[in-house]
DNA sequence: CTAAGGGCTCCCCCCGCTGGAAGGTCAACA
DNA sequence: TGTTGACCTTCCAGCGGGGGGAGCCCTTAG
């Protein structure tokens, strides 16, 4: 298979590919035009981390389940630890964007929006930090 | 002002400081020995900016913003246009982190965990996109 | 006089790709 | 046989939003 076709089954970009050949995810052979040539373990790793990246895996996490993927003797709590660690950092981004979300949602609903210049979300902007205090033990 | 001083003010790093220099964002003067010195208005910009950042907005967005705040004649339907489709960025990235977490979620929970090899996160990361589609829809 | 603690510029690094330029290869068709 | 046009190759640059660090200058206190 060239890199076009696993491409198209995987679903990643053929440039993707080459990445993740460089980074040595992937080791496809050459055959002798100097085209890549996947064998179907290729295909098959590369639909791997196409899923795995989809769930938000870092590619050294990526790296480590596919090592994982491969080694027939693993151990499965190893890799329900790689994914529980990622669960926590999804878990954080997701507080993190709900906090801001918050914050935004409520000074959006203050903004009246219309052809005058007073602005609530432009005055909580630069507002000092004791009012901002003030404002998050209020809430 | 010395960088060292709004930095503090500001709370943002003095590289910080800098790169928003680079991109435009403020433009303090210089002193003759080649320091930048900030105004007080300098400052006012950076921990606006600083929190226009921590609620997520784009550098763009920030120099939309700034903008803005500046000009006396602004309209805050223009403000909250733009504070609006950072909502929605926001929200689109909450939902798309909370289906990942609940695919994750339910394949920490169903993998043992333990000495054995066999592993539900594996398999589900291995398996075809026909049997992933199937599960979607049952989910 | 010296040392510490600013400040300055410059360039490379991070992640995870993505785009583009310049060129080689291959299959089909006239 | 020539010529398209779709592939493929390598390499270099860049995104956002800074961070690290080298190697230098400036200032102030002891």
């Amino acid at each position: 298979m060239n890199i076009g076709d696993v491409a198209t089954l995987s679903g990643l970009p053929a440039k993707t590919i080459r990445y993740y050949e460089d980074i040595g995810l992937v080791k496809p052979l050459r055959s002798s035009n100097g085209y890549r040539t996947f064998r179907e373990s290729d295909a098959h790793k590369l639909a791997f981390l196409g899923r795995a990246r989809a769930l938000g895996f870092t590619i050294e996490d990526c790296r480590n389940l596919l090592a994982l993927y491969e080694d027939e003797e693993r151990a499965s709590a190893e890799v329900k630890e790689i994914a529980k660690q990622h669960l926590e950092r999804i878990d954080g981004k997701i507080k993190e964007l709900k906090e801001m979300r918050a914050t935004l949602a409520h000074l959006v609903e203050e903004c009246a929006g219309d052809h005058r210049p007073d602005c609530p979300i432009l005055a909580d902007l630069s507002m000092k930090r004791r009012d901002e205090d003030m404002r998050r033990k209020s809430a």
